[in-house]
DNA sequence: CAATAATCGAGACGGTACGTCGCGTCTTGGT
DNA sequence: ACCAAGACGCGACGTACCGTCTCGATTATTG
């Protein structure tokens, strides 16, 4: 697991060196400011007023708001885990729950999709929201997949690129129908949606319509 | 298909009417800036200008950025329709690919997402994008639902509680994955992408691992 | 005596018209912030404040604190007066008490020094300098050299270039004597300064000489 | 001559000593700095750079910006002489046309004239001003006066008091019409103007109106 | 056919936040 | 004890938009 600071720190050159608690101070009051502000009523001013740190302090570690604000998020998606509940449908529904879960915070919230509309017309911040945040979190995908592959809930794959396109569909699959249900439909993903929803993923429309309906 | 303009303005009271070419304008305007400057570089004054229109005109009208984008990306989604190709996975496809292009022009990507976020901290706003592009696009769903049943591809529904919870989950998995896959993963949805979601979707992870693999 | 407000304003054009009494309200404030800060002290954000008036305004209205200031220190200047004391030497003696006194308040002093210091740099400046303050103030010494002239105390002059000569370097000689003995050497130009300085400029330094020293 | 460094440095002290070349390379860095880019926008992390000393040494030395630039032109002041020309009227020209040669000098107006305008609000710079500058150069009317008695030009002084007071009067109005005019009309003391200057000064209005006019 | 009233353009207004710059202080490691 | 380097808290800068307001000039309906 990488830093995430942008500028990277040589401990042996000159000067005085970067603060390390300015770093933690500035993120969590971020959070702070997601959580009471929102993302449009958040200022950075306000954000190193928080952090008990001056504004200039803070535009020397990050670019602006958008870089600030990925940064503040992605560490909430690092305590995402894949505890192993016995079957691929159990696992999937827990991350699924465990997903929704941080989403449901608000600094989450609308704190990523906020990046996420500015990374439309910023290159360098969708490299960045992929390589914090998405990527990072694929991880789980590739691990519930091993593990119902060791159960043989999956069937072994040989081809490694098939591989690679079904990981990316299932976690955009996945990922995407709990923002959407979240944030766009605006309803909570509970349990009985979570079990829904897996119920779905697995079987497919027909296969799940079916016991679910009968 | 009901006005979308926000304050409702009654013909027979006095004094001058609100000039209609002025709407019209100011949402094209409002567009042709979220394609040059994306969301957070649009300001209210340069929509005005590039109506032709003065700042008080449009304020008249809208409340301010955030309805103003809703509306001018509403109209964006009253595009798509739902051709009959004969099958449930052909519609499936079809949809998707439609929703996708959409989400590829420029003026959707980041006036959406920046709407959305915007919405989770402001619940009229969460409402009027319900109203004017959520729901108002449900019909997709059901329609392909009813055209499947009555190919007999899908199951009657008895249940309509149940029903009505199928037909969310279904609508969120659909725009979520594209809307994950476009935005968030940064890759196009294109036919090979679509194809592979919908057999996911229809099948099952198990069951769309079996062909594909084998 | 002509407006100083930089950017004229016809009456019919279109738009809201700036507010005539922000003008002078700005000025005050300028003028009050001088006398509790001083030049360097001073900020434009402050004189705002004061004068209960956006930033903007101010800066709508001025290019930067040296235009500012020069307006508001040229106001000060223009309440000088020649009223008629009977002799050449009582006239200069008026004028140079009248100008001292002006020199002695603190929103002249640190005002006027520092723009003229600025102006050293800045042409437009000191043109603006020239026009507000200098050149309005050369009435003064035209008004006493013609009325000494009708006294018989001065001869007529009839070279129109030496005399425009005559009038700038007695100018600068006055002026710059009461500037350098109120701010430089720091001590004030008071009734018996006057008068040993008028001594010497009427007889020069051999007849003032002779006697106040015998 | 003492020196003009604020803190004092007893060479018998313990530690590494202070680099004597740093103090001279800072006046210089400064002197280059007012003549590129004049008072305001002189900093004093550029005089560092310029000297190649860090900001830290400079303010080991210097309180801040006005004491710097007092010392810095100070010196340029110590260069003024009063060669024996013959007569008054030809030793006055002469210093005058070397107190406006200085003058010219884009580091010495702008610096003299900024710390003047400081000065007005701040007893301690007056005084060191007053020191450094003003009373070091008194010497050459002190000089210049003995010079003419002892040509018989000027009567002999019996009155001490009387004395300094003449010797005040004259510096300001020397000093300050150069001034005046050099900075404040922004015209150029050449030897014409010396010439009629000296006239004046030397036979008053009446006096020097006269030979000139007739 | 006036009178009335709401619209239109233009642009000034009081605010708030921006991102930068310079200040003067401090904390490093090195001489 | 000094030095170069540079991060730090602080405060002002000048700009950009916000959303509101005040103008004079148009249009409609209504008396």
């Amino acid at each position: 697991m990488q830093s995430r600071t942008p500028f990277s720190c040589r401990s042996g050159r000159p000067g005085r060196p970067r603060s390390a608690a300015a770093d933690a101070a500035i993120l969590a009051a971020t959070r702070a400011a997601l959580v009471e502000l929102g993302w449009s009523k958040l200022t950075l001013g306000d954000v190193a007023t928080r952090a008990g740190v001056a504004k200039t302090t803070l535009y020397r570690r990050w670019a602006g708001k958008n870089e600030l604000v990925v940064d503040a998020v992605a560490e909430l998606f690092d305590e995402l885990e894949l505890p192993d509940r016995g079957s691929l449908a159990a696992d999937i529904e827990g991350v699924v729950l465990q997903f929704a879960a941080i989403l449901a915070r608000p600094e989450a919230k609308s704190g990523l999709m906020a990046v996420v509309a500015e990374s439309t017309r910023d290159d360098a911040l969708r490299e960045r929201i992929r390589d914090s945040i998405v990527d990072r979190q694929k991880r789980l995908v590739l691990e519930g997949r091993a593990r119902a592959q060791a159960r043989g809930e999956l069937p072994q794959e040989s081809d490694a690129a098939e591989t690679a396109r079904t990981i990316d569909l299932i976690f955009d699959v996945v990922a995407g129908a709990v923002v959407h249900r979240t944030l766009v439909s605006g309803r909570s993903a509970d349990e009985d949606w979570a079990s829904g929803f897996t119920q779905v993923l697995l079987q497919g429309l027909a296969g799940a319509a079916g016991p679910a309906g009968g």
